[in-house]
DNA sequence: CTCTATATTTAAGTTTCTTATATATAACAT
DNA sequence: ATGTTATATATAAGAAACTTAAATATAGAG
């Protein structure tokens, strides 16, 4: 696991990007993406993910539906069409960024 | 300039690489050697970068010696050999974490 | 019948960051 | 003379974000 000040910050920007690539997909799913994704090295907690997907609903960048799956409830969360714009500017500016800190970083 | 959030959690790790880097340096010299690195793209808030200089100083991490400079005070911080370890370690998580995010965001 | 996995939510407390202010010197321009 | 910009550090109030923990509920495995 990596320490939390650098997972830190890129909360949005991964939720972003997997409901970009994945359609719909519910929180509990997010967090078994991300696992999946980094080997077991990032670990989304779920009182920073679910605030998280509160406020971007609020904001219009996402829409939910709830379903029920086994007796249980789910809800499912979807980019807006402003949301799809959003993860654009999130993914461009993670690259961007990235390649900064590669800079300071190897300097 | 990138989105704050971005920013958000790499603050420790940048002043860890840029003092094991140069040596010694002050705040104000951190914050300009910064915004030439990453071309204006990132700049430390003194309201940031302060309260963390004296946190790590706190810690162990850092010592400080003062020296006036035409007649202005200038604190210079260095790495103590505690320090160098953890400046190492940060560096390396820094590179591991980057290649996971890279894999998260080219999925 | 207990533990683990699935699934979401909220709330208290802590940490961290933003924004603003205070203090002080010096160089340069008006 | 006077104001602006650059240099240099520090602190404090408030906001934002995260950690940790607890609450609620179903289902399968041992």
């Amino acid at each position: 696991m990596y320490s939390k000040d650098l997972i830190r910050g890129t909360l949005r920007t991964i939720v972003l990007k997997l409901l970009k690539e994945n359609g719909r997909m519910y929180g509990y799913e997010i967090t078994q993406k991300v696992k999946e994704l980094s080997s077991d090295q990032i670990s989304l907690t779920f009182g920073a993910l679910y605030p998280t997907l509160h406020k971007l609903e609020k904001e219009g960048v996402l829409t939910t539906i709830s379903e029920v799956v086994d007796h249980r409830t789910r809800k499912y969360y979807s980019l807006t069409s402003k949301g799809d714009a959003a993860a654009k500017v999130k993914i461009d500016e993670y690259f961007a960024f990235s390649k900064t800190m590669n800079l300071i970083m190897s300097s």
